[in-house]
DNA sequence: CTCTATACGTAGATCATCTAGGTATGGAGT
DNA sequence: ACTCCATACCTAGATGATCTACGTATAGAG
């Protein structure tokens, strides 16, 4: 799947699954590979650069947390600001998957 | 509606309109704002580029026609590339869109 | 004479993604 | 002991598609 396609939705993702209960950048790659049935795999260099924006304008908010065995998680939480984006960002992806229906959808009234 | 959204679409679109039939770029883009209902208005800066690039990549091919008050269109046909192409991006798309829906759609769940 | 629509185009900025690299721990296999 | 993989964080630099803003030109309306 092209990756470009990704442009722009990465956000809103992680915005969605932060709504339903903290989470840490690797369990969250994680949850997103799942939810997607496989096909989202967040790398790196896109997921770690784009939490540390969210946190920037105040999307998120983080702490750590040691585990048992001196591993160190990264946690984020929405902020209010954070929720009303996703709210936004849900309404565009809604009109943008409607635009893109309308675009094809017109082969059917072809064929 | 963010426009990094149209990113990895816009060659999509242009290939999913001139399936119906050959088109320049300046009806090319209004025939994508109405089958998008308004939403995608796409931008001489995105759109000639495109025709370009994927010209470059033979998956079109185009010819001058001059019309009867002077004005000069550069028509593009798709080649069978281009089709081919255009099913693999449809393909894409699909996937694309059910593995949002796979991340978006737990909210259901959960609610 | 100006403004809008039609019709093509490019240059440069922006910015989110990717690749590829780095650090560190724990556990499993050999 | 040693290697490899999973876990867990991170960044630098390349890539590439989009946008803004500009330029050219014709036709027609007011």
């Amino acid at each position: 799947m092209d990756p470009k396609l990704l442009t722009g939705t990465v956000e809103m993702l992680i915005l969605d699954v932060l709504a339903r209960a903290d989470s840490y950048g690797y369990e969250l790659a994680q949850t997103v590979l799942i939810a997607s049935g496989e096909r989202f795999d967040l790398k790196e260099g896109s997921l770690y650069p784009a939490l540390h924006r969210m946190q920037r304008r105040k999307l998120l908010r983080s702490y750590w947390v040691n585990t048992q065995d001196r591993r160190r998680r990264k946690y984020y939480t929405l902020t209010p600001k954070g929720r009303q984006v996703l709210k936004t960002k849900r309404n565009e992806w809604t009109q943008f998957s409607q635009g893109i229906q309308g675009v094809l959808g017109q082969t059917y009234v072809v064929a």
